[in-house]
DNA sequence: GGGGAGAGATGCCGC
DNA sequence: GCGGCATTTCTCCCC
């Protein structure tokens, strides 16, 4: 116990990962409180003194902390406690523990950055590039379309000469993505002064309610696929259909 | 290394908490597409066969994979991958392990739940029960009122009768507030057809975008504190107000 | 199981 | 720094 306490204690002056596998409560105050009875986690401190403690299932931490955090291994009492707090978010966490299985130290070296394709940004770019995707005759007019309610994706001009505003999802629509359009197209009439201007919803899917409310406003909904979705099981199935 | 692998194959069997610490690319393909040049990172994969990949900076893992995903460490000419795939989403990660730095597995026993109290639900609850907070002479009509356009938070008749839909935020409310508040409204007033219901939005602040559109609506704002919002706070500053 | 909305959201980008 | 918004969002809850 002893020569774990100082490895922790080593570690975190020396901005090493430590990983811990312990028994332990978990009590936290801040932007809410939480309470966490006793059961067994991993505890993780990294270098930059993010927090995480994780239960055996899920894919969120339980209780975590941001970065720049103080930690403290301390004793009280014959117990242990690893008390963390954050000076700007005023935010606490005591974790009691009542048993330490295992500590892992290390220094971890990696400079480098997730490199991400097939986003929203990535759908829009598709769609501003070229927008007969969506509908023949439209010409871009701009991407990310600045009003003081919100930025429009793709802002376009149809054959007719009318504006249009076109807000890409990649996933199912929902009624937020209609009060979304909603927005933008009255400010674009509020602020340019037209009374004509068509909103479109380009996503996969949209719920029968966003369809309904839609409607309700004259708006439209196209059909249309994420760019990258999938790409993996797409190229399996290519091959296996290839046999 | 054999006596690596083959740890975390039997630890893979019996479902134990696995982590590793390794020097790795990451490749994902699924809903997006993901590339991680080679750095160490720390692979911890739950019971639940959950998948994590941590970089030593940041709160939020930067490759994942949910639950009931199935992996395999296999060796491919003279090199070690984790090979993770999830059925349900048709998600894919390979992770090409270069060194593997350590490796430690543990059973967890944990079948405890956070115990949370300060959330949004609180904060409703707060105001429906004592609707005075917001407004002298306000009664509660109803907690989370459903209208085919989503669901209205606490739901009130003023002292006039007038009914008056209430949106609360924990944090500064901004558009999209406005929006749902005003999507609300409007379908209280189609489906019961009334002319008059009030909207009021209850957040500790408000944007100024926000507050224009709210007053272009006929809406109001009211400051409302969220229950133990920085509870261990205010009593430490109590307690130093004391001396 | 889908839909709607919050989260101790987090993170990114733009003004 | 605030604001607006996407997220491989995740998670919960209600229909």
């Amino acid at each position: 116990m002893k020569a774990h306490i100082s490895r922790i204690k080593d570690a975190l002056t020396k901005a090493e990962m430590i990983i811990l596998g312990a028994d332990c409560t978990v009590n936290y105050s801040g932007r809410a409180e939480t309470f966490l009875p006793r059961g067994e986690r991993i505890i993780m401190i990294k270098p930059d003194k993010t927090l995480l403690v994780h239960q055996p299932e899920g894919n969120t931490p339980v209780n975590y902390m941001k970065g720049e955090s103080v930690h403290e291994l301390v004793e009280e009492g014959g117990k242990l406690y690893l008390k963390s707090q954050n000076q700007q978010m005023q935010e606490y966490i005591d974790i009691a523990i009542e048993n330490l299985h295992f500590v892992q130290t290390t220094k971890l070296t990696d400079g480098q950055k997730l490199q991400l394709t097939g986003d929203e940004r990535d759908m829009a770019d598709m769609i501003a590039a070229d927008p007969s995707i969506i509908e023949k005759g439209l010409a871009t007019v701009s991407r990310e379309e600045q009003t003081t309610y919100g930025f429009v994706d793709v802002l376009c001009k149809d054959k007719d000469g009318s504006l249009v505003a076109i807000e890409c999802k990649r996933y199912t629509a929902g009624l937020d993505a209609v009060t979304q359009l909603r927005r933008y197209v009255e400010k674009l009439k509020a602020s340019k002064g037209i009374v004509k201007v068509r909103g479109i919803i380009a996503a996969p899917s949209i719920t029968d309610n966003a369809k309904k409310m839609l409607a309700d406003w004259g708006f439209t909904f196209v059909a249309v696929e994420p760019p990258k979705y999938k790409e993996r099981l797409k190229k399996t199935q290519k091959r296996l259909g290839e046999f």
